[in-house]
Parts: C-alpha cells; structure tokens; sequence
DNA sequence: AGCCACCGTTCCGTTTGCGGAACGATGGTG
DNA sequence: CACCATCGTTCCGCAAACGGAACGGTGGCT
C-alpha cells in the first residue's frame, strides 16, 4: 500500500517539477481564508483595508489565483486574529485509504542510507487489509495507541495491545486487522534501507 | 485543535495595525528555517536542489532578506519533510528544548483511557539530558532513525540502534544521550494513561 | 603545490505578486 | 425613477521574489 510517497520529499534527483503549477496542501488556503472572514462577519473590501492589503490582492488570494507571499498571510489573519496557521492547516498531506486501513503521513526521514516513513494508523473493526511484499529489507514498526491489532507476515501475524509494539519483515505479504469490534490506532513506521546503502 | 473560533466578538474596533514593517511572527522564519535544515544535516546548496529552488531564494529567506511565497515555503518545508507550520509557528505548542534535547510534536492521540503525544526527537551528541519522574504509569517509546541513542531511566538505561525500538517506565527519574559524536533522530511516543482510566 | 568539488553569497534578467483605480452589479433611499 | 454607497472582480504600472550564473572561500585529494 505504502510505496510512494505522496509528500515531494523526494531525494535528490527530482529535476525540473513537470506540471505542479500549485502545492498541495495550498491548494486550501483560499477556501478557509473566505471561510474564515465570513465567519468574522466581514466583506472582502473591509478586511483589505484593515489588513491594509490591495482588494485585487485579496480576490486573487481567496479565490486561488495568486501565490501570496508570507507577509499578505501575516497581514490578513492578524487582521482577521487568527493564527496564520489557521490558513494552512489543512491537513497534514499524505493521507492513504485501503480496504481496511487509512493511513496519514505525519513524517519522512531520509538519509544516505535509509528513509523512514511515519505514519498514524487507523484500522476499523471487521475487514482485514492484505498488503503484498515490499522490497527487500524493508521492515515496518507499530505501536498500537488503542484497540488490539493483528498484523505482520500473512503465514504469521502478531497481536498488539494498547501501549505494545510490534514489527515484521515486511518482504512478504502481510496483513492489517482489527481484533475485536474497536477500530484500531496506532503509529506505523516504515523503514526503507536506500540499495546501495550499507544498512 | 484548529478549532479556536477566530474571535467571535464583534471585530468591532480592531483598528489598523499601523506600520509593522516586518509581522511578529514572521522575523523567526529565516532562523527557523536554517536550525531545521541544519537539524536535517543537509547543505543550504543540496536543499535548495531537493526544494527545486534557487539557492539564491533560500539563502535570502534564511537571512530574512526576502518575502517568500507561499509556494516557496511549501516546496522547502516539503524537502525537509516537516509541517509548514513548523517555519511559522511562534511556539506552536510543540517544540521543546531541553538541555540536550529538542522534540517536535507531530501528533496528539486522546481517548477516553489514555492520552498519547508522538514527538520527532533530536538529540545531539555530547550532552545528557535528565528528566525527572512523570506520573505513575507514564511509558516512552522511542524508534531511533539515525544515530545511536542510550535512554530510559537513569539507572539503567538501554542502548537503541537506528531501526531499533526501546521503551521504559518514566515513572523515574530518566535520561537521553546520543552515544558517539552523531546526532541522534528518533520518534518518542510518550504514553499517558488517564488517571481515573482503566488502562 | 595545483586541482577539484562543493559551500554560501551576490549579481542580473525574467516573472509575478503588489496596491490603486476603474469596472459592472447589487441594494437601500428619497 | 435617479442617486449613491458598497460589493467583488479586472486592469495596469511598479516593486520585488524568482531561478540561473558567476563569485570568492574552504576542504579533500593526487
């Protein structure tokens, strides 16, 4: 299920960007700032002036066609009080869905070596989620938060219970299910050694 | 979380910000930037490469010489794999600095049970840190990316590899020490049942 | 020593975000 | 109805953020 990315973290050698024209997590930021000052009650031409930034400015931000710099986002959400990160606080980009399993990214660590890729997991009750080999060397770490999980090699699953930690192999097939009728929580880490790495 | 509704009072008479030059908020962003990138251990040049920017744009926005687009600081906070929010946040409620280490908070996870918070930790060689006792029942859980780690409670701590998982009691008194003269980077998974809880 | 690779900064032409002004649309008022 | 204030969008010249190239400085290698 996990195998690219979806963050731009990637190492190195992305040349030239083909088409992304506008960032993912941006893509937001016009949608909840109108959110935002309508919630406040306010025209778009009152907050211009309070923020002391063009009308043209504004228009162009909230309706996503203009690339603002840091000081119009400073100077909009001071004006609206709100913490600049209400406007990017979408959602932490990297979210994955399977049959049975959604996990978010929350982190990547990349080095010469290896990467690792953090994840929080959520697993509902009922459906089990099979995942086919990975790489070798490949191995996947997870602390369960809450609910009991059944996870790891498909010939030879382990248990976790809340506050417990397992990890497996993860060059052959696998599975992810909830034991019982609570969704399972938990943190799942993913550690890609790089090939020609000497881990 | 991002809940805090944006001033429900009236806007009422939230006058112009008279002439603030520079926002607050925003003279922190260039040192940020350069603490997480060095954090990284990667080059202003090589980041700039991973970012798809121009080395002139970094090297600006890290010496406060420029207003960057949104866009640029997505593409660089993307390449270093950390949360925008994490170049803007004053104190984003989650970054701690002990004497030996700094911990950055990706995630929060609260039931009715038990509470855990899931940090990115870093910590550099040379210096140990002490941390006295949590609560009963507080457990740590910590998976080390890189470096080599010795940590758990003062009096016996354990010794954890990159790709290795190690966990303890805090209800003592505890330490973090990077052994040998790399920095270590790790996630720490503090775990905080509820006191009335039956866990 | 020379050479080379890479570092971070500075220069420069191009691109683009900026505020101000003008625009048509809408609603309230006499 | 005319009049007028305000709405959000569009046009436009200017300032500045952008990426690429050149720069001097530093460390490793032969």
């Amino acid at each position: 299920m996990v195998h690219d990315s979806p963050m731009s973290a990637r190492p190195a050698t992305a040349r030239s960007s083909p088409p992304p024209a506008l960032e993912p997590g941006a893509e937001g930021v016009g949608p909840r700032l109108r959110h935002l000052r309508e919630q406040a009650g306010i025209s778009l031409s009152e907050l211009a002036r309070r923020a002391n930034v063009g009308k043209a400015t504004l228009s162009g931000l909230e309706n996503g066609t203009r690339n603002p710099t840091l000081d119009t986002l400073w100077s909009v959400t001071a004006a609206l009080g709100v913490p600049i990160t209400a406007l990017l606080a979408g959602r932490p980009a990297g979210v994955m869905r399977g049959t049975a399993v959604e996990a978010t990214l929350l982190q990547v660590f990349d080095d010469d070596t290896v990467t690792y890729e953090l994840y929080r997991m959520v697993v509902p009750p009922g459906a089990a989620q099979h995942s086919p080999a990975h790489h070798a060397g490949v191995t996947e770490h997870i602390t369960v938060f809450d609910g009991v999980l059944r996870a790891g090699p498909a010939g030879a699953p382990l248990t976790a219970h809340p506050g417990e930690h397992i990890s497996w192999r993860s060059d052959v097939p696998h599975l992810y299910e909830a034991v019982g009728d609570h969704p399972v929580h938990a943190s799942l880490l993913i550690r890609y050694p790089r090939p020609g790495g000497a881990a």
